[in-house]
DNA sequence: GTCTATATGAGGATAGAC
DNA sequence: GTCTATCCTCATATAGAC
């Protein structure tokens, strides 16, 4: 396929834009961050930035594309096998959240979120569709399972959900701020795994 | 007092400097409010800004200085006294949490602290110290006592502070997001109440 | 203390040669 | 696709008259 790689080098310069464009967004915001500044880090001109995308908020919104992107996501199947086990369920999740939180790539565009979350109203909506809705239904289903196999004290499952979900963000936040003043999360390196072990001896019966 | 009264009169512009700026601050973030735009909502000059303040930036630290100036505090004696009575303790924290919440100056400034907490380092240390650790502290105290009067299950005090504090954070997120956005908040208007309802569940013996 | 006028610069975007 | 050159707008800030 000569044609593919000849499309992949003509696409490099953008995808380069893109990435940086990203790193930028992620440290300064929209507004802080330049065309005059993603050209020069991409090693170009202004004006060649244009023959790429038409607008900085194109750019943008292509990046922001990304930040719900992760995938994240216990199968239908492995919630109902898991959740038979009760405090595995709660286990699986948080570390596949604290993979999140640390990976790279998924703080970058968490970082985004932060700054431009009242500023963009639409990535206020997905917010709260999926951060928010989408993991508390996932959850919901797991309690759901586990009360009527008797492994939890009864309640309702949306706001157990939304009990341990609350924990798992206000955890991420923190070390994202400490690792953006590139300061140790040694102190929260266990946070995730000590909230599994409180909440799961706050609900079991 | 006629010098006192004299002062008041020529303050006022930069009272109203002060109170309008922090309402677009609130809303643009600090480089989405402009001098133009606070001078012409004040109603006079750009140039005239800088009778009362020397920069934009001057008047962003003035307003700053309010936002963690929020008059939270449980009192010592209010805590030892209401901590024997175990739930009404976490039902009195979560109560005074809930008045910051939706009162309109300090929503305000938890706003300005949202949209500018990752690019103001000043702001991120204020809400560690201040909005974190501070609460931790309160909330152990109260958590130490309960475990001495048997009230509430064994562990690290700051282990379950932290985990009553992030949830409440949560919910004041979720409210300030919708209410940015003029959203009803009916579903979350008893959020509080029922996470004191579930946490006291959680620990009371 | 407020005004007009102005300096100075940053930032987004386009035209046209190569 | 990239470059140079250029335009336009908006923003912070200052000088000096009233």
């Amino acid at each position: 396929m000569p044609e593919n790689t000849t499309i992949h080098k003509r696409t490099g310069t953008k995808q380069k834009i893109l990435k940086i464009s990203s790193t930028l967004f992620s440290e300064y915001g929209y507004k802080g961050t330049s065309v005059r500044k993603i050209a020069s880090q991409v090693g170009i001109r202004e004006s060649a930035i244009y023959n790429h995308y038409k607008s900085k908020e194109e750019i943008f919104l292509e990046v922001a594309k990304d930040i719900f992107s992760s995938p994240f996501s216990l199968e239908q199947d492995e919630i109902r096998e898991s959740a038979m086990k009760g405090k595995t369920f709660l286990h699986k999740f948080a570390m596949q959240y604290k993979l999140l939180t640390f990976d790279k790539r998924n703080e970058k565009m968490f970082r985004i979120l932060l700054i431009e979350l009242l500023q963009n109203k639409v990535l206020r909506e997905q917010f709260m569709s999926d951060f928010h809705d989408k993991n508390v239904k996932i959850l919901s289903e797991g309690f759901f399972i586990m009360m009527q196999n008797s492994l939890i004290r009864s309640g309702d499952p949306m706001i157990i959900s939304y009990e341990f979900l609350s924990t798992l963000f206000y955890i991420r936040l923190q070390v994202t701020l400490l690792r953006f003043d590139s300061l140790s999360t040694n102190s929260l390196s266990t946070q995730f795994e000590k909230h599994v072990d409180f909440f799961w001896e706050s609900i079991k019966i």
